[in-house]
DNA sequence: AATATTTTGTTATAGTGTAACGCAATCTTT
DNA sequence: AAAGATTGCGTTACACTATAACAAAATATT
């Protein structure tokens, strides 16, 4: 069992990976003086509990399961909120959304995604976004938002297509 | 006058810059025995005349004008047909479509879009590519597909923010 | 001309996301 | 602790994006 998620690695410990994600959550709002709500922290555990890119309509049953109102509007405004927070990020490519594993400092995410069992990595690539600072700096362009998803099969998956490490 | 369009230069020959590419499409459908229908023409027509990525529901006012049917699947369909020959391509992000200067190889695109007056400009960056491939690669990941989508803004907005090129 | 294939018309519906308003909970100031 | 301000949530309704499914028309093939 390891401590921490290792590239499309199935088994390390999700339990303690999910329980770290949330007490960081955690502790990062109460040093931003924001407020974690029970709807906001139920929906950041969903999302972690995943580890697969999830759309904001799959955790509206979970929600209405806890009890609280599952209207669209509620899981968008946590969504919106974690996502202020670098807490998750969201998957242009696939309308979904995913915790990022390094919230402290707001990022770019670089996301590789198994089109096979959609276990979705996050990356701090240096070269990648140096590249793209590179090519935009000479054509004058400032960069305010970047979106690099790539989508194929992860090692996993060439050798065992069918298998889905959750 | 520029005979072809410069990185976010307003005041390239936009009319001859449409119908080069028309040409162009005539051409590659005709060699690759695939049919550039009316309708698909004019899809594509309309996509270059704006040269910001356009919404499919943009699309069908122009549709209901030249007398064809403009509901949704009509211009989907088209997207697609042109999407699978190269000539567009969808920007996840903005969930929209723009033309393709260099439709005669399939390729991955890498977009620069300006978020004051949406012009977009598609980069053949090897360096980022090689980035890219690179660090997939030393995961063992396989690449299909690329979504790399940077927002921000262009040369012209840095200075006057509220000029629109088109 | 007959048949097969591809494209389009049409209706309906699925999936994703937001506006707007009022109430409730929490925070701030006194 | 009370009053007022701010923030978060419940609720309804709706906008935007995309596709399924089947029939009709147009085109290609034999």
């Amino acid at each position: 069992m390891n401590p921490s998620p290792l590239p499309f690695e199935p088994d390390h410990n999700h339990d303690r990976c999910i329980s770290e994600a949330l007490e960081q959550a955690r502790h990062l709002c109460r040093e931003r003086r924001q407020r974690l709500t029970p709807i906001r922290e139920l929906v950041l555990r969903l999302i972690w509990q995943s580890h697969q890119p999830l759309g904001a309509y799959e955790l509206l049953p979970a929600l209405a399961e806890a009890g609280f109102n599952s209207a669209p509007p509620t899981v968008y405004r946590a969504l919106e909120f974690l996502q202020s927070q670098g807490l998750v990020h969201r998957i242009a490519s696939l309308n979904a959304f995913i915790g990022c594993p390094h919230p402290e400092q707001s990022h770019q995410g670089c996301f590789l995604i198994c089109r096979s069992c959609k276990s979705t990595l996050e990356l701090e690539s240096q070269p990648i976004q140096q590249a793209i600072r590179s090519s935009a700096g000479s054509l004058g362009f400032t960069i305010e938002q970047e979106t690099v998803e790539i989508v194929g099969l992860c090692p996993n998956c060439q050798t065992r297509p069918q298998r889905d490490p959750q």
